[in-house]
DNA sequence: TCGATACGCAACGGTGTCGTTTCATATTAC
DNA sequence: GTAATATGAAACGACACCGTTGCGTATCGA
């Protein structure tokens, strides 16, 4: 027996799912996550101890492990800077700034090996999150590219897919193999060299 | 009772140590890291299965897994090409084409996955890639810009860390988001795409 | 030959996680 | 109140590894 609601959505009898619990799953799954652990060696028990929650109710929600990782990377907002700047290259440079704060973070940055070192045993993961953090980044950066070309800011010729690789590879390879700590104005010289090539000749 | 050999070592009674079996073990190791698996999911069972030994033989050289990890590591050949090109250009584009075609081995990409990604949670292991791994080529690409900015092909100028980091890290880029095949010229195109900013002026 | 050491193999007890089930309790619709 | 469903907790048997030990065999020096 069912009923509708106003709200269109369909409810049963008996009591109702906790979304309370659905988030501290969730909140959970990233925590572990965050701190380093790969997909597989997260655990639903560890899961369920750290949510304050019965594998039941993980189990009830969810078939397999990888439907939890991939709803909790769903989760993720992609906190996009708005880059309303004047300049293309206060457009790039406050974007490759938000790139590398992000990356100081641990949570941030296990996400991210988590995205980078298991896209081949978790496609769906890999997908997933290529989808939400990487997609609309990308856009936003290719957008900046297309504003400057149109406005004769770079090139008429540039090739932007080469262009974005550039830009966003020189960033992860800084962050990802740094010697020492990042020097703080690390995003203006990345774009004020890249963009020697990027101007019109 | 131990007595000198000509070259030095150290010789005990007993039988000696396989080397052969340890060949298999380190082979067997860097094996299965080749296909997906972690350090942490990385079993001594399993190494010693596949290695045809027993699990003895494995503790009786390793005490851990790290140890057995850096071991092999250190066992890979870094195959450096020796990059006696005419130009600087042709120089990155040989160097790049070797980067790029390494990543399409599945071996390859995964003893990279680990460096990446687990290098917070086994920095010795990490440390010792890099330093088999990474430096020298590092030092093999510098020496190239280097040599490119003495005789005038480049920028007397040129910030070279930063360098190093456009061409590696763009193509690394691109070789871990490819969405679809490479394309066969890619090197070239990355090089002369930024060359068109480390070119004097 | 003999002592010493390494070998592969199999088994040990211990631990952690799996996915499932049972249970008493809580929350909802009717 | 009653039926239905969800909840957290606990326990289950199963499995994979752990690191260690014992065993019979193989290979070395003396």
């Amino acid at each position: 027996m069912t009923m509708q609601q106003t709200d269109g959505a369909v409810r049963t009898a008996g009591r109702p799912r906790s979304e309370k619990a659905e988030k501290a799953i969730i909140e959970a799954a990233l925590d572990i996550l965050g701190e380093g652990s790969g997909v597989s060696e997260l655990s639903i028990e560890a899961i369920a101890a750290r949510a304050g929650v019965g594998k039941t109710t993980i189990y009830r929600r969810w078939s397999n492990k990888e439907d939890l990782v991939v709803d909790a990377l769903a989760s993720l907002k992609p906190p996009i800077a708005p880059l309303k700047g004047v300049s293309v290259r206060d457009d790039l440079v406050a974007y490759l700034q938000v790139v590398q704060s992000e990356s100081v973070h641990v949570r941030t940055r296990c996400i991210m090996n988590i995205a980078m070192s298991q896209s081949d045993k978790h496609p769906r993961v890999a997908e997933r999150f290529h989808e939400i953090a990487i997609k609309p980044r990308q856009e936003l950066l290719s957008a900046v590219l297309e504003r400057g070309m149109a406005n004769g800011e770079l090139r008429a010729d540039l090739d932007v897919p080469m262009a974005m690789a550039i830009l966003s590879g020189t960033m992860m390879w800084r962050t990802k193999w740094a010697d020492g700590p990042l020097p703080a104005d690390l995003a203006e010289r990345i774009v004020d060299e890249v963009l020697l090539g990027f101007r019109p000749r």
